[in-house]
RNA sequence: GUGGGUAUAGCUCAGUUGGUUAGAGCGCCAGAUUGUGGCUCUGGAGGCCAUCGGUUCGACUCCGAUUACCCACCCCA
C-alpha cells in the first residue's frame, strides 16, 4: 500500500524524464512559433466550472470527476480536462479587455475516475491551446495546423486527421430530432446501449460497433446535410484552408466530441495503433462556453493532445527520442585527500555551468570507473597523492579512450 | 459500472502428470587487472512462488475467495 502509486498514477522515473522533457520542450517552441503564450491554472477548481463549462450531462461530469469537499466545505474537483479552466482565467483576468485573439497554451494533469487501460490514466497529461475571439475559418485551420505542425516534428507519419461539423446548436437540435425520428423505426432491432442512446445522445449510435446497428447506422441522415447555411459555409471555408496548407483530412460525420460545449468543426488525430484508445488528440470549437460561464459572447476554439498516448504512439512508430548528453567530468579519488580536492575541484567547476561529479562511497577506482561510465561522463581525471604532488594528471576521453596530461588546477580550462 | 486475462529474483520470463535443496537471461556487487570504464571469464547477493483458506502423506503446481496489475466495453486524451 505504501509502496505503491494508487491505481490509475504511474511515477515519471528519472531514467524516462528526458522524453517527457523532449516532447514538452518541441511543443513549446510549435506554440511559440504560432504565437501562443502559456497559460499556468490551479489544479483544482469549484466544481460548477466543470459542471457548467464541460456540461452536466456529459460522461465526464456525470461519473467520473475527482470531487470533495475542503475544509471550508466548498466543492472542489480536480480538473477533468483543460479548456473550462483556461476559460475561466480568461475571464476571471480580463483578457477579453486585452488584445484579441488571445491564444494560450498550456501543459497540465488532468483527472478522471475512470477504469485504466492502455493509454488511458486516472491521472493523465495534455498539452493543450485554446485561441478566444477568432471565428473564422482562419482560426479553425491554425488550431489543426499547430496540431500537425507538433506531431511531424516528432517525427510521427501517417497522421489521419479527421473532421466533422456538429454544427449550432439550432442545426444541431434539428438534426437531432431527425435522427432519433429515423432510429425509432428501427428500436426493436437496436442494441440495448443504443436503444438508451436514442434518448440521451442519438449522435453515438452511428459509432456502435455492433453489426446491427451500423448496418442500421448507413443510411442514417448525415449530419452534414443538416447543418444550417452559415455553419455549412464555415466548415467549407475551414476546409478550403486546410487543403491550401496541403494538411489532408477525412469527413468523418462519427465524431462526437464527448464534452457538451462543442459546436461547429470538431476533429481528432489518430496516430498510430496504440491499442483500443487511438485518438492523440481531439478538440474543436466552443463558440457558446465564454458566455455560458459568465462571459460576453466570445468564439473559442482548442484541441487536448493526451502526453501518455503520444508517448505510446511514439514508441509504437519506433521513433528515438534523443538521450540527453551526461556529465562532462567525473573526478575520481584515491585517499583522504584527493578527495578534499575533488570536492572542492567539482564544486568550482559546477558554479561554472560544468557538469562534474566525483565518488561519494568510498569505491575503488575501477568501481569509480564503472560508475563514470554508467551516468555517461565525457571525461574521467583520477586524482591520488602524487597526483596532488605533481598538480598533474591524466584527463581521460571516454569516447575514444585517449588520454592527456593536464595541470589539475587548470582543469576548468578543458571544458571552455 | 460490465467482461476477460495475469500474478515466481530489481526487470523479462522458465518451472514436466502435484514429489522434497525454485531456475535462466538481463541488471546489481565483487574478483581476474594490488591506481582506470566499455568486451570477456569467474564468483556473490537477491524469492513468505501476491494474500488468505481448502484438497492432499506432500502444493509454485489443483480448487475457492480476496487484492493488485493488464486488456477490452461504456466513454474519452
Amino acid at each position: 500500500m505504501l509502496t505503491k502509486a494508487p491505481k490509475g498514477t504511474k511515477d515519471i522515473i528519472p531514467s524516462e524524464v528526458y522524453k517527457w522533457q523532449y516532447v514538452e520542450k518541441v511543443f513549446k517552441d510549435v506554440c511559440t512559433s504560432f504565437g501562443f503564450e502559456e497559460v499556468r491554472t490551479p489544479v483544482f477548481e469549484h466544481t460548477e466550472l466543470f459542471e457548467r463549462g464541460a456540461g452536466d450531462t456529459s460522461d465526464v461530469v456525470e461519473k467520473q470527476m475527482y470531487t470533495f469537499n475542503d475544509k471550508g466545505g466548498r466543492s472542489i474537483t480536480l480538473r477533468p480536462e483543460g479548456t473550462s479552466s483556461a476559460v475561466r482565467a480568461f475571464l476571471e483576468n480580463n483578457l477579453y479587455a486585452g488584445t484579441l485573439p488571445v491564444k494560450m497554451f498550456y501543459e497540465m494533469s488532468c483527472f478522471r475516475y475512470e477504469r485504466p487501460q492502455a493509454g488511458r490514466m486516472r491521472q493523465f497529461h495534455q498539452f493543450g491551446i485554446e485561441m478566444f475571439g477568432a471565428g473564422g475559418a482562419s482560426a479553425d485551420a491554425e488550431i489543426i495546423s499547430l496540431a500537425i505542425t507538433f506531431l511531424s516534428k516528432l517525427g510521427l507519419k501517417g497522421l489521419d486527421l479527421n473532421i466533422n461539423s456538429i454544427g449550432c446548436p439550432e442545426c444541431r437540435n434539428e438534426y437531432n430530432k431527425k435522427l432519433k425520428e429515423y432510429f425509432s423505426q428501427y428500436s426493436d432491432k437496436l442494441c440495448p446501449t443504443c436503444l438508451s442512446r436514442l434518448e440521451r445522445n442519438p449522435l453515438r449510435i452511428l459509432d456502435c460497433k455492433s453489426p446491427e446497428c451500423q448496418e442500421i447506422g448507413k443510411d442514417a441522415p448525415v449530419i452534414l446535410d443538416h447543418l444550417c447555411d452559415d455553419c455549412k459555409e464555415s466548415f467549407e471555408k475551414t476546409k478550403t484552408m486546410l487543403s491550401a496548407m496541403g494538411i489532408k483530412y477525412e469527413i468523418d460525420t462519427g465524431i462526437v466530441r464527448g464534452l457538451d460545449y462543442y459546436n461547429g468543426i470538431v476533429f481528432e488525430i489518430i496516430a498510430g495503433d496504440i491499442g483500443a484508445k487511438s485518438t492523440v488528440c481531439g478538440g474543436g470549437r466552443y463558440d457558446g462556453l465564454v458566455s455560458q460561464l459568465g462571459g460576453q459572447p466570445t468564439p473559442g476554439i482548442g484541441f487536448g493532445l493526451g502526453i501518455e498516448r503520444l508517448l505510446l504512439a511514439m514508441e509504437l512508430a519506433g521513433i528515438e527520442i534523443p538521450k540527453p548528453k551526461g556529465i562532462d567530468i567525473f573526478i575520481g579519488t584515491i585517499g583522504e585527500e584527493a578527495k578534499l580536492k575533488a570536492q572542492k575541484l567539482a564544486y568550482e567547476l559546477r558554479q561554472k555551468g560544468i557538469k562534474a561529479d566525483i565518488d561519494h562511497l568510498d569505491r575503488s577506482v575501477k568501481a569509480q570507473m564503472k560508475y563514470a561510465d554508467k551516468i555517461g561522463a565525457e571525461y574521467t581525471m583520477i586524482i591520488g597523492d602524487t597526483e596532488i604532488e605533481n598538480n598533474k594528471a591524466n584527463l581521460k576521453n571516454m569516447l575514444d579512450g585517449t588520454v592527456k596530461e593536464i595541470e589539475i588546477d587548470k582543469i576548468g580550462e578543458e571544458f571552455i
